[in-house]
DNA sequence: TCTTGTTAGATTGTCGACAATCTGCTTGTC
DNA sequence: GACAAGCAGATTGTCGACAATCTAACAAGA
């Protein structure tokens, strides 16, 4: 028999296209920080009862993008300065380990899917497709972690991933400005292909560094209007 | 005014009390890893309905201890030797960073913190109650991610630890000997509160790795019995 | 004017019933 | 006997309606 690894079918629930609708919609910034989500009106919406789309609220509430308040409402997460300095610093722990633990195991289909990768975000920084540069660097970001082989690491980064995505999300539609036209990427996958480990973790650090600053410089942004109010 | 700062009144929707349920009856190992949890028989038990008693599944599939396949049911996670292993060494990385991000904050206050948790330990252990001793022991090794200023942290370490909870409980209804009574957790809370953060990082995956050697060998032991079937 | 009590409307939480899907058994055919 | 088709029962997914709770506007009293 011939040896194929079939690709598990869809999810053929409603509630799951639910949670990837609502997903989009948050990680893209379309659903703005704070924003309450009716259920009678987003379930009309959608042409479906509230109780998958309640089920599917559940699960991005655990997921971290939505916040939750018996009798009152179920909302998008704030976002604070902090709140991006937290999930920064703990996301350059987990680089390092994602690193550490990929290093050894990097083979020729490691290296090929990075090179897939970083051209997806190349591709996407060409066609000036900001929601999709941010995910497809994201992406390429994430090969570490999928190639660690540490369900719980990725599990983890996963749910960093969200909150990451969403802040850039955030920043993007906060400055008209479009976004650079550089590859600020080719220096990471160089590295990564690379015979020094140090080397990597440590631009890993600095590589995001980089967009960091601007994101901090948005989120003071928020910070400021806040406390106005 | 007197400077009174309230708790938040506790939730009061049969969902979070069933969630709560839940999440006690799996991570006592009363309800065991692969079991299914017909949703008619456990919503007829609690005198509830189907829709919160959903809900309730749902959250706890997203913190990592169910996971549901559709249209067939929701499982109590299997338990593989490797689970153990990636939480573990997850768990080494995480700790390292919240004892550096906790040890600028140290003040009195965490360090009556501290003793009272170990106080409730040792409590737990004299009175031989090995689930609260889990318990309690995870409750005093989360005090330095509570102090660690770093929400996103806090999040990550409050999953991973409803996994170690759940692998210790199992170990120990595995193991039918009584624990030993001697406190392994001395040098830990002295270390803590002493001025060398190297040596307290250092310790904190010594210390684990006695539980953890054996919890691992418990692993083993399951992954023997299933490769069987 | 400020505070407190009341009430109407809107929204969330929960329920019971129906629809869709799966599983295992039976039946029929070769 | 082996195998496929089809059926019955059980279980999950979804729906619409009702109950509980919150919010904001308004009225009454100090």
């Amino acid at each position: 028999m011939a040896k194929l690894d079939f690709s598990p079918i869809a999810d053929t629930t409603r509630r799951a296209e639910i949670v990837a609708l609502l997903r989009r919609a948050i990680l893209t910034g379309q659903l703005e920080p704070g924003q309450k989500l009716n259920e009678l009106r987003i379930s009309e919406q959608m042409r479906v009862s509230r109780a998958p789309l309640r089920e599917a609220m559940r699960e991005l509430v655990q997921e971290g993008i939505l916040t939750s308040i018996p009798y009152a409402g179920t909302f998008v997460i704030e976002v604070t300065a902090k709140d991006i300095i937290d999930a920064y610093s703990l996301n350059q722990v987990l680089d390092e380990f994602a690193i550490e633990r990929t290093w050894p195991l990097r083979d020729q289909r490691f290296f090929d899917e990075l090179d897939r990768r970083h051209e997806a975000v190349k591709q996407a920084t060409r066609a000036v497709d900001t929601t999709r540069q941010i995910e497809t660097a994201l992406q390429l970001h994430g090969l570490i972690y999928e190639w660690a082989d540490n369900s719980v690491l990725l599990e983890t980064w996963q749910r960093l991933t969200s909150r990451l995505q969403m802040y850039f999300a955030l920043h993007q539609r906060a400055r008209n400005e479009p976004v650079p036209a550089v590859d600020v990427h080719e220096t990471y996958v160089a590295l990564l292909k690379g015979a020094d480990m140090r080397a990597a973790q440590r631009h890993a650090r600095e590589h995001i560094d980089l967009d960091f600053e601007e994101l901090l410089a948005y989120a003071r942004g928020l910070e400021k209007r806040a406390s106005k109010n």
